[in-house]
DNA sequence: CTCAATGCAAACCATTTGCATGCAT
DNA sequence: ATGCATGCAAATGGTTTGCATTGAG
């Protein structure tokens, strides 16, 4: 099987050196299959995708790898439905961050790069080293704000 | 025990109206809790919060009413570290963020008062009302950067 | 050769649900 | 009276963990 040829594959193998640990074919698998799946995704989704592409790697690799694969900028934690934690591929679209309707669940995508130097500046002055992170903007879409506050809908 | 003369009580007291609900002794309780409660909270909080103010009301019921809470304004669904679902007081006033370290659990504190111009700002671009946001920013703090990165504590 | 990674199964634990009883309406 | 609400206990289900085995370095 080739090496993985990504600039992000790169940075995730560069990750495991870094902190001692094994570029395992799984770990190799489960990353392709990342940069392969859609933009949101949660674990299970993964885990089936790699099942369905005939390999045999468990639900728990899967979880156990999450935490690497968000450390090296792959995915970002993003927003579900439900109980499940929901992840987004980082691709060539590159980092952003969402507005959630309260409303109807709606989901915009905003990126600033004002906020993104301000939060970089404010990392350095607390001598904190920034991995990733999660920033999401709730309220009313433009659409449910004109509808008004009818019934709340959860879930 | 006093009627809650709070607007929010008022609210409250009209949802459970409107669709039929009873306006039970519990949930002018946790209702009333809400109110004062910090910001941010989880269902487990809220329980124990009863159970400090001395009453006895269970957790099931905790959590069975929070829908309702949400439903008439009183809370909005907020995003917390680990897998609590965490909510948080609408109308609460002096938001601030988080920055948390994957190593050690700890979190510190910030606010830029620029970044939170930029965001009402994108809000208006595209037309979304802003009520509340979660802005958590992941790595590690100062010492732990410092001690340098070994296992992939997760939590 | 050594220690970390994997797979399996069992454990966890926040949240939900079924059921009998208890109250608000 | 009527039937939703509550408390208890047991179930759910996504995620995590312990342990024996496998495999990367």
């Amino acid at each position: 099987m080739a090496e993985p040829k990504s600039p992000g594959g790169e940075r995730f193998k560069q990750l495991l050196l870094a902190k001692g640990l094994k570029y395992t074919l799984e770990r190799r698998q489960i990353f392709a299959e990342v940069e392969r799946m859609g933009e949101h995704f949660d674990a299970d989704e993964l885990f089936e995708s790699l099942k369905k592409a005939g390999l045999h790697i468990s639900r728990d690799t899967v979880y156990r790898n999450i935490p690497l694969l968000l450390e090296c900028g792959a995915i970002q934690k993003s927003v579900g439905r439900g109980r499940r934690e929901y992840f987004e591929r980082l691709g060539a679209k590159g980092h952003h961050d969402h507005m959630v309707c309260l409303d109807c669940g709606n989901v915009i995508e905003f990126h600033s790069e004002q906020i993104e130097k301000l939060q970089q500046a404010i990392c350095v002055e607390h001598g904190f080293e920034l991995l990733f992170h999660d920033h999401r903007l709730f309220g009313r879409c433009q659409d449910c704000a004109r509808g008004a506050g009818k019934t709340v809908s959860r879930r």
